[in-house]
DNA sequence: CCGTTTTCTTGTCTTTTGTTATCGTTTTGA
DNA sequence: TCAAAACGATAACAAAAGACAAGAAAACGG
Protein backbone atom coordinates (compact mmCIF):
# COMPACT_ATOMS: atom_id res chain seq x y z
CA UNK A 1 0.00 0.00 0.00
CA UNK A 2 1.32 3.26 -0.68
CA UNK A 3 1.48 5.00 2.73
CA UNK A 4 4.15 7.79 3.48
CA UNK A 5 5.56 5.32 4.98
CA UNK A 6 6.07 2.97 2.32
CA UNK A 7 7.48 6.00 0.72
CA UNK A 8 9.67 6.24 2.61
CA UNK A 9 10.73 2.95 2.73
CA UNK A 10 11.04 2.41 -1.39
CA UNK A 11 13.60 5.68 -1.15
CA UNK A 12 15.32 3.67 1.81
CA UNK A 13 15.23 0.66 0.05
CA UNK A 14 16.92 2.50 -3.39
CA UNK A 15 20.01 2.21 -1.42
CA UNK A 16 19.72 -0.74 0.88
CA UNK A 17 17.18 -3.41 0.68
CA UNK A 18 15.47 -3.94 4.38
CA UNK A 19 14.07 -6.67 5.71
CA UNK A 20 10.45 -6.09 7.69
CA UNK A 21 12.30 -6.23 10.79
CA UNK A 22 15.10 -4.00 9.67
CA UNK A 23 11.83 -1.22 8.84
CA UNK A 24 9.92 -2.07 11.73
CA UNK A 25 13.39 -0.67 13.79
CA UNK A 26 12.95 2.43 12.38
CA UNK A 27 8.98 2.65 11.32
CA UNK A 28 8.08 3.68 14.98
CA UNK A 29 9.97 6.93 15.15
CA UNK A 30 8.58 8.25 12.26
CA UNK A 31 6.21 11.16 12.35
CA UNK A 32 4.31 13.49 9.94
CA UNK A 33 5.31 17.25 10.18
CA UNK A 34 3.67 20.08 7.81
CA UNK A 35 6.21 22.84 7.29
CA UNK A 36 4.32 26.19 5.83
CA UNK A 37 5.45 28.16 3.10
CA UNK A 38 8.64 30.26 4.02
CA UNK A 39 9.15 28.89 7.90
CA UNK A 40 12.48 27.05 9.14
CA UNK A 41 12.69 23.23 8.95
CA UNK A 42 16.63 23.53 9.84
CA UNK A 43 18.26 26.97 10.59
CA UNK A 44 21.67 28.01 11.14
CA UNK A 45 22.97 27.86 14.46
CA UNK A 46 21.13 25.22 15.82
CA UNK A 47 22.23 21.55 16.45
CA UNK A 48 20.74 19.26 13.52
CA UNK A 49 18.51 16.81 14.74
CA UNK A 50 15.67 15.70 12.59
CA UNK A 51 15.68 14.24 8.71
CA UNK A 52 12.83 13.35 6.80
CA UNK A 53 11.51 13.11 3.10
CA UNK A 54 9.73 15.05 1.44
CA UNK A 55 5.77 13.88 0.56
CA UNK A 56 4.56 17.09 -1.15
CA UNK A 57 6.47 20.59 -1.50
CA UNK A 58 9.53 21.58 -1.81
CA UNK A 59 12.58 23.38 0.30
CA UNK A 60 15.68 25.00 0.34
CA UNK A 61 19.04 24.51 1.46
CA UNK A 62 20.73 27.96 2.04
CA UNK A 63 24.10 29.63 3.59
CA UNK A 64 24.35 33.17 4.62
CA UNK A 65 27.12 35.09 4.12
CA UNK A 66 27.31 38.58 4.64
CA UNK A 67 23.46 38.66 5.30
CA UNK A 68 22.91 37.39 1.90
CA UNK A 69 21.13 33.82 1.77
CA UNK A 70 23.31 31.87 -0.92
CA UNK A 71 20.68 28.57 -1.88
CA UNK A 72 22.62 26.03 -2.72
CA UNK A 73 20.30 22.87 -3.02
CA UNK A 74 16.77 22.90 -3.68
CA UNK A 75 14.51 19.56 -2.89
CA UNK A 76 11.09 18.51 -4.05
CA UNK A 77 9.01 14.95 -3.76
CA UNK A 78 10.81 11.91 -2.07
CA UNK A 79 14.01 13.58 -1.66
CA UNK A 80 15.45 13.22 2.03
CA UNK A 81 15.94 16.72 3.25
CA UNK A 82 17.96 18.09 6.72
CA UNK A 83 20.86 19.58 8.04
CA UNK A 84 23.09 16.12 7.46
CA UNK A 85 26.68 17.62 7.77
CA UNK A 86 24.97 18.94 11.49
CA UNK A 87 24.01 15.85 11.88
CA UNK A 88 27.05 13.76 11.35
CA UNK A 89 29.80 16.32 12.44
CA UNK A 90 27.87 16.79 15.76
CA UNK A 91 28.86 20.39 15.34
CA UNK A 92 25.70 23.50 15.48
CA UNK A 93 24.71 23.66 11.56
CA UNK A 94 25.99 25.78 9.05
CA UNK A 95 22.93 25.97 6.99
CA UNK A 96 19.13 26.83 7.19
CA UNK A 97 16.48 24.86 5.04
CA UNK A 98 13.00 26.59 4.54
CA UNK A 99 10.02 25.37 2.63
CA UNK A 100 9.30 27.55 -0.55
CA UNK A 101 6.13 26.01 -0.23
CA UNK A 102 3.50 24.43 2.24
CA UNK A 103 5.64 21.03 2.39
CA UNK A 104 4.39 17.96 3.69
CA UNK A 105 6.92 16.24 5.18
CA UNK A 106 7.69 12.50 6.97
CA UNK A 107 10.68 12.97 9.72
CA UNK A 108 12.68 11.22 12.10
CA UNK A 109 15.29 11.62 14.85
CA UNK A 110 18.80 11.47 13.48
CA UNK A 111 20.02 10.25 16.97
CA UNK A 112 17.52 7.55 15.93
CA UNK A 113 19.62 6.49 12.83
CA UNK A 114 22.60 6.58 14.78
CA UNK A 115 20.72 4.02 16.83
CA UNK A 116 20.26 2.25 14.50
CA UNK A 117 23.71 2.25 12.94
CA UNK A 118 25.36 1.10 15.77
CA UNK A 119 22.49 -1.87 16.43
CA UNK A 120 22.31 -3.22 12.98
CA UNK A 121 24.83 -3.93 10.08
CA UNK A 122 21.96 -3.42 7.22
CA UNK A 123 21.43 0.07 8.89
CA UNK A 124 25.02 0.91 8.75
CA UNK A 125 25.59 0.26 5.22
CA UNK A 126 22.04 2.84 4.52
CA UNK A 127 24.85 5.25 6.44
CA UNK A 128 27.29 4.41 4.10
CA UNK A 129 25.55 4.44 1.03
CA UNK A 130 23.37 7.66 1.86
CA UNK A 131 26.69 9.67 2.56
CA UNK A 132 28.46 7.91 -0.41
CA UNK A 133 25.29 9.03 -2.30
CA UNK A 134 25.45 12.54 -1.61
CA UNK A 135 28.94 12.42 -1.91
CA UNK A 136 29.14 11.75 -5.69
CA UNK A 137 25.89 14.43 -6.08
CA UNK A 138 28.54 17.08 -4.43
CA UNK A 139 31.17 16.38 -6.34
CA UNK A 140 29.53 16.70 -9.85
CA UNK A 141 27.81 19.77 -8.77
CA UNK A 142 31.55 21.30 -7.64
CA UNK A 143 33.42 19.96 -10.60
CA UNK A 144 30.41 22.06 -12.65
CA UNK A 145 31.72 25.23 -10.79
CA UNK A 146 35.23 24.51 -11.23
CA UNK A 147 34.58 23.88 -15.26
CA UNK A 148 31.53 25.01 -16.72
CA UNK A 149 31.23 28.66 -17.34
CA UNK A 150 27.45 30.07 -15.58
CA UNK A 151 25.65 29.57 -19.33
CA UNK A 152 26.81 25.86 -19.38
CA UNK A 153 25.96 25.07 -15.95
CA UNK A 154 22.53 26.96 -16.80
CA UNK A 155 22.40 24.90 -19.91
CA UNK A 156 23.21 21.78 -17.95
CA UNK A 157 19.98 22.35 -15.52
CA UNK A 158 17.93 22.46 -18.96
CA UNK A 159 19.75 19.27 -20.16
CA UNK A 160 19.88 17.48 -17.18
CA UNK A 161 16.98 15.39 -14.37
CA UNK A 162 16.68 18.93 -12.82
CA UNK A 163 14.15 20.33 -14.55
CA UNK A 164 11.97 20.72 -11.66
CA UNK A 165 14.36 23.41 -10.39
CA UNK A 166 13.40 25.09 -14.26
CA UNK A 167 10.69 24.71 -13.08
CA UNK A 168 9.37 25.21 -9.78
CA UNK A 169 11.64 27.79 -8.19
CA UNK A 170 12.19 31.24 -8.84
CA UNK A 171 14.79 32.26 -10.94
CA UNK A 172 17.05 34.90 -8.34
CA UNK A 173 17.20 31.03 -6.45
CA UNK A 174 18.60 29.13 -9.62
CA UNK A 175 21.07 32.76 -10.16
CA UNK A 176 21.72 31.95 -6.54
CA UNK A 177 22.27 27.98 -7.17
CA UNK A 178 24.37 28.53 -10.12
CA UNK A 179 26.63 30.81 -8.46
CA UNK A 180 25.99 33.90 -10.65
CA UNK A 181 23.55 37.02 -9.83
CA UNK A 182 20.13 36.98 -11.01
CA UNK A 183 20.89 39.53 -13.32
CA UNK A 184 23.47 37.77 -15.10
CA UNK A 185 21.03 35.10 -15.20
CA UNK A 186 18.10 36.93 -16.87
CA UNK A 187 20.76 37.79 -19.65
CA UNK A 188 21.85 34.41 -19.81
CA UNK A 189 18.14 33.29 -20.62
CA UNK A 190 17.83 36.23 -22.94
CA UNK A 191 21.22 35.08 -24.85
CA UNK A 192 19.99 31.74 -25.12
CA UNK A 193 16.10 32.68 -26.94
CA UNK A 194 17.95 34.50 -29.21
CA UNK A 195 19.70 31.26 -30.59
CA UNK B 1 56.65 0.74 15.50
CA UNK B 2 56.46 3.11 12.99
CA UNK B 3 56.24 1.16 9.66
CA UNK B 4 54.28 1.83 6.75
CA UNK B 5 51.35 -0.22 7.53
CA UNK B 6 50.99 1.35 11.13
CA UNK B 7 50.94 4.82 9.57
CA UNK B 8 48.20 3.65 7.22
CA UNK B 9 46.48 1.87 10.51
CA UNK B 10 46.64 5.53 12.31
CA UNK B 11 45.02 7.33 9.68
CA UNK B 12 42.20 4.73 9.57
CA UNK B 13 41.72 4.43 12.99
CA UNK B 14 41.34 8.19 12.96
CA UNK B 15 38.06 7.65 11.60
CA UNK B 16 37.04 4.03 13.56
CA UNK B 17 39.26 2.15 16.04
CA UNK B 18 39.97 -1.26 14.99
CA UNK B 19 40.88 -4.71 16.64
CA UNK B 20 44.14 -6.37 15.85
CA UNK B 21 41.67 -8.73 13.73
CA UNK B 22 40.53 -6.11 12.18
CA UNK B 23 43.59 -5.04 10.60
CA UNK B 24 45.15 -8.18 10.32
CA UNK B 25 41.98 -8.68 7.69
CA UNK B 26 43.61 -5.85 5.75
CA UNK B 27 47.05 -6.17 6.02
CA UNK B 28 47.86 -9.19 4.11
CA UNK B 29 46.43 -7.38 0.84
CA UNK B 30 48.61 -4.43 1.24
CA UNK B 31 51.48 -3.50 -1.07
CA UNK B 32 54.05 -0.35 -1.15
CA UNK B 33 54.09 1.08 -4.64
CA UNK B 34 56.47 3.88 -6.18
CA UNK B 35 54.99 6.06 -8.63
CA UNK B 36 57.41 8.47 -10.66
CA UNK B 37 56.76 11.84 -10.71
CA UNK B 38 54.35 12.31 -13.96
CA UNK B 39 52.96 9.46 -14.20
CA UNK B 40 49.44 8.06 -13.77
CA UNK B 41 48.09 5.87 -10.65
CA UNK B 42 44.37 6.12 -11.90
CA UNK B 43 43.34 7.19 -15.77
CA UNK B 44 40.13 8.41 -16.97
CA UNK B 45 37.94 5.59 -18.50
CA UNK B 46 39.80 2.93 -16.26
CA UNK B 47 37.58 0.97 -13.49
CA UNK B 48 39.17 2.20 -10.34
CA UNK B 49 41.02 -0.68 -8.68
CA UNK B 50 42.51 0.84 -6.04
CA UNK B 51 43.34 3.00 -2.93
CA UNK B 52 46.08 3.87 -1.35
CA UNK B 53 47.90 6.24 0.74
CA UNK B 54 50.64 8.61 0.42
CA UNK B 55 53.85 7.79 2.44
CA UNK B 56 56.22 10.26 0.66
CA UNK B 57 55.48 12.52 -2.61
CA UNK B 58 52.53 14.35 -3.78
CA UNK B 59 49.76 13.78 -6.21
CA UNK B 60 47.10 15.87 -8.78
CA UNK B 61 43.42 14.68 -8.96
CA UNK B 62 42.61 16.22 -12.34
CA UNK B 63 39.74 15.83 -14.62
CA UNK B 64 40.49 16.54 -18.90
CA UNK B 65 37.69 18.88 -20.00
CA UNK B 66 38.21 20.09 -24.12
CA UNK B 67 41.88 18.57 -23.64
CA UNK B 68 42.39 20.64 -20.68
CA UNK B 69 43.29 19.58 -17.56
CA UNK B 70 41.52 20.84 -14.57
CA UNK B 71 43.03 19.72 -11.07
CA UNK B 72 40.68 19.09 -8.74
CA UNK B 73 42.57 18.21 -5.49
CA UNK B 74 45.97 17.64 -4.12
CA UNK B 75 47.23 15.42 -2.30
CA UNK B 76 50.13 14.65 0.46
CA UNK B 77 51.71 12.60 3.28
CA UNK B 78 49.09 10.52 5.19
CA UNK B 79 46.56 11.11 2.44
CA UNK B 80 44.41 8.91 0.94
CA UNK B 81 44.49 8.59 -2.55
CA UNK B 82 42.81 6.78 -5.14
CA UNK B 83 39.86 7.06 -7.56
CA UNK B 84 37.27 6.18 -4.98
CA UNK B 85 33.86 7.49 -7.04
CA UNK B 86 34.97 5.43 -10.06
CA UNK B 87 35.85 2.33 -6.78
CA UNK B 88 32.27 3.06 -5.43
CA UNK B 89 29.67 3.81 -8.38
CA UNK B 90 31.67 0.70 -10.11
CA UNK B 91 31.76 3.01 -12.98
CA UNK B 92 34.89 4.09 -15.35
CA UNK B 93 36.85 6.88 -14.07
CA UNK B 94 36.05 10.14 -14.71
CA UNK B 95 39.26 11.76 -13.10
CA UNK B 96 42.82 10.39 -13.73
CA UNK B 97 45.57 10.66 -10.86
CA UNK B 98 49.30 11.50 -11.45
CA UNK B 99 52.20 12.03 -9.37
CA UNK B 100 53.67 15.40 -9.12
CA UNK B 101 57.07 14.40 -7.63
CA UNK B 102 58.14 10.55 -7.26
CA UNK B 103 55.92 9.46 -4.84
CA UNK B 104 55.68 6.52 -2.62
CA UNK B 105 52.19 5.09 -1.61
CA UNK B 106 50.75 1.65 0.19
CA UNK B 107 48.30 0.50 -1.69
CA UNK B 108 45.26 -1.92 -1.79
CA UNK B 109 42.76 -3.51 -3.55
CA UNK B 110 39.35 -1.10 -3.06
CA UNK B 111 37.61 -4.93 -4.07
CA UNK B 112 38.78 -5.79 -0.75
CA UNK B 113 37.82 -3.41 1.30
CA UNK B 114 34.48 -3.88 -0.53
CA UNK B 115 34.55 -7.52 1.32
CA UNK B 116 35.62 -6.32 4.47
CA UNK B 117 32.27 -4.31 3.97
CA UNK B 118 30.29 -7.31 3.43
CA UNK B 119 31.91 -9.08 6.30
CA UNK B 120 32.85 -6.99 9.11
CA UNK B 121 30.66 -4.26 10.82
CA UNK B 122 33.68 -2.33 12.03
CA UNK B 123 34.99 -1.83 8.29
CA UNK B 124 31.15 -1.05 7.49
CA UNK B 125 31.78 1.41 9.57
CA UNK B 126 35.28 3.01 8.14
CA UNK B 127 33.13 2.42 5.37
CA UNK B 128 30.60 5.25 6.44
CA UNK B 129 32.58 7.58 7.62
CA UNK B 130 35.49 7.73 5.13
CA UNK B 131 32.27 8.83 2.53
CA UNK B 132 31.02 11.11 5.19
CA UNK B 133 34.64 12.95 5.62
CA UNK B 134 34.90 12.92 2.17
CA UNK B 135 31.79 14.79 1.77
CA UNK B 136 32.34 17.60 4.55
CA UNK B 137 35.39 17.92 2.76
CA UNK B 138 33.90 18.47 -0.79
CA UNK B 139 30.86 20.56 0.69
CA UNK B 140 32.99 23.09 1.96
CA UNK B 141 34.49 23.13 -1.33
CA UNK B 142 31.47 23.97 -3.00
CA UNK B 143 30.24 26.10 -0.67
CA UNK B 144 33.73 28.16 -1.09
CA UNK B 145 33.15 28.64 -4.79
CA UNK B 146 29.92 29.39 -4.82
CA UNK B 147 30.04 32.48 -1.76
CA UNK B 148 33.51 33.52 -1.89
CA UNK B 149 35.87 35.54 -4.62
CA UNK B 150 38.55 34.06 -6.12
CA UNK B 151 40.58 36.60 -4.04
CA UNK B 152 38.73 35.04 -1.22
CA UNK B 153 39.41 31.56 -2.01
CA UNK B 154 43.19 32.19 -2.39
CA UNK B 155 43.03 33.45 1.04
CA UNK B 156 41.71 31.11 2.30
CA UNK B 157 44.24 29.18 1.37
CA UNK B 158 46.81 30.55 2.76
CA UNK B 159 45.41 31.01 6.01
CA UNK B 160 43.43 27.70 6.48
CA UNK B 161 45.29 24.22 6.73
CA UNK B 162 46.21 24.18 3.39
CA UNK B 163 49.58 25.93 3.04
CA UNK B 164 51.23 22.58 1.63
CA UNK B 165 49.22 23.21 -1.15
CA UNK B 166 51.08 26.93 -1.94
CA UNK B 167 53.97 25.77 -0.98
CA UNK B 168 54.27 22.47 -3.35
CA UNK B 169 51.85 23.27 -5.36
CA UNK B 170 53.05 25.12 -9.09
CA UNK B 171 50.98 28.08 -9.22
CA UNK B 172 49.58 27.26 -12.66
CA UNK B 173 47.64 24.27 -10.89
CA UNK B 174 46.73 26.16 -7.96
CA UNK B 175 44.82 28.52 -10.21
CA UNK B 176 43.03 25.48 -11.70
CA UNK B 177 41.95 24.57 -8.00
CA UNK B 178 40.62 27.30 -7.36
CA UNK B 179 38.76 27.64 -10.60
CA UNK B 180 40.86 30.86 -12.23
CA UNK B 181 43.44 31.03 -14.82
CA UNK B 182 46.82 31.49 -14.04
CA UNK B 183 47.05 35.24 -15.06
CA UNK B 184 44.37 35.76 -12.79
CA UNK B 185 46.25 34.40 -9.97
CA UNK B 186 48.78 35.61 -10.56
CA UNK B 187 47.32 39.34 -10.62
CA UNK B 188 45.50 38.22 -7.46
CA UNK B 189 49.10 37.61 -5.56
CA UNK B 190 50.00 40.78 -6.91
CA UNK B 191 47.34 42.91 -5.69
CA UNK B 192 47.42 40.82 -2.24
CA UNK B 193 51.61 41.69 -1.61
CA UNK B 194 50.91 45.32 -2.04
CA UNK B 195 48.36 45.44 0.86
C1' DC C 1 -10.68 42.77 -6.64
C1' DC C 2 -7.14 45.97 -5.97
C1' DG C 3 -3.01 47.64 -4.05
C1' DT C 4 1.43 46.06 -2.50
C1' DT C 5 5.27 43.34 -2.85
C1' DT C 6 8.13 40.35 -5.28
C1' DT C 7 10.21 38.97 -9.36
C1' DC C 8 12.17 39.67 -13.78
C1' DT C 9 14.06 42.41 -17.53
C1' DT C 10 16.76 45.99 -19.50
C1' DG C 11 20.11 49.82 -19.74
C1' DT C 12 24.43 52.04 -18.38
C1' DC C 13 28.68 52.07 -16.15
C1' DT C 14 32.47 49.86 -13.61
C1' DT C 15 35.15 46.08 -12.19
C1' DT C 16 36.82 41.70 -12.74
C1' DT C 17 38.38 38.08 -15.36
C1' DG C 18 39.96 35.97 -19.61
C1' DT C 19 42.96 35.99 -23.79
C1' DT C 20 47.04 36.52 -26.03
C1' DA C 21 51.64 37.70 -26.29
C1' DT C 22 56.24 38.89 -24.52
C1' DC C 23 60.10 38.32 -21.54
C1' DG C 24 63.07 36.70 -17.89
C1' DT C 25 63.91 32.70 -14.96
C1' DT C 26 63.91 28.04 -13.61
C1' DT C 27 63.56 23.31 -14.46
C1' DT C 28 64.21 19.35 -17.12
C1' DG C 29 65.92 15.75 -19.76
C1' DA C 30 68.86 14.09 -23.36
C1' DT D 1 76.12 20.59 -19.73
C1' DC D 2 73.25 22.75 -22.68
C1' DA D 3 69.20 23.41 -25.46
C1' DA D 4 64.36 23.00 -24.93
C1' DA D 5 60.47 23.25 -22.26
C1' DA D 6 57.93 24.90 -18.40
C1' DC D 7 56.84 28.52 -15.29
C1' DG D 8 55.61 33.00 -13.60
C1' DA D 9 55.09 38.11 -14.08
C1' DT D 10 53.26 41.64 -16.71
C1' DA D 11 50.98 44.39 -20.33
C1' DA D 12 47.28 45.43 -23.65
C1' DC D 13 42.99 44.44 -25.14
C1' DA D 14 38.47 41.90 -25.18
C1' DA D 15 34.74 39.65 -22.94
C1' DA D 16 32.04 38.70 -19.07
C1' DA D 17 30.03 39.68 -14.89
C1' DG D 18 28.71 42.78 -11.15
C1' DA D 19 26.45 47.13 -9.26
C1' DC D 20 22.91 50.18 -9.58
C1' DA D 21 18.68 51.94 -11.14
C1' DA D 22 14.25 52.11 -13.49
C1' DG D 23 10.31 50.07 -15.01
C1' DA D 24 7.19 46.06 -16.52
C1' DA D 25 5.06 41.85 -15.14
C1' DA D 26 3.56 38.50 -11.98
C1' DA D 27 2.28 36.83 -7.48
C1' DC D 28 0.33 37.66 -3.08
C1' DG D 29 -2.57 39.01 0.64
C1' DG D 30 -6.18 41.30 2.62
Amino acid sequence: MSTPENTLRAQIEKLVPLSDADWDLLLPHLELRMVKKNTLFAEEGKMGKEVGMILEGCMRHYYTRDGEERSTYFYFENALVGPYLSCITGQPSQISIDALADTQLIVFPYKRLAELFDANKTWERFGRKLAEWALIGVEERMVGLLTLSPEERYNQLLAGNKQKIIERIPQHLIANYLGITPVSLSRIRNRITKK
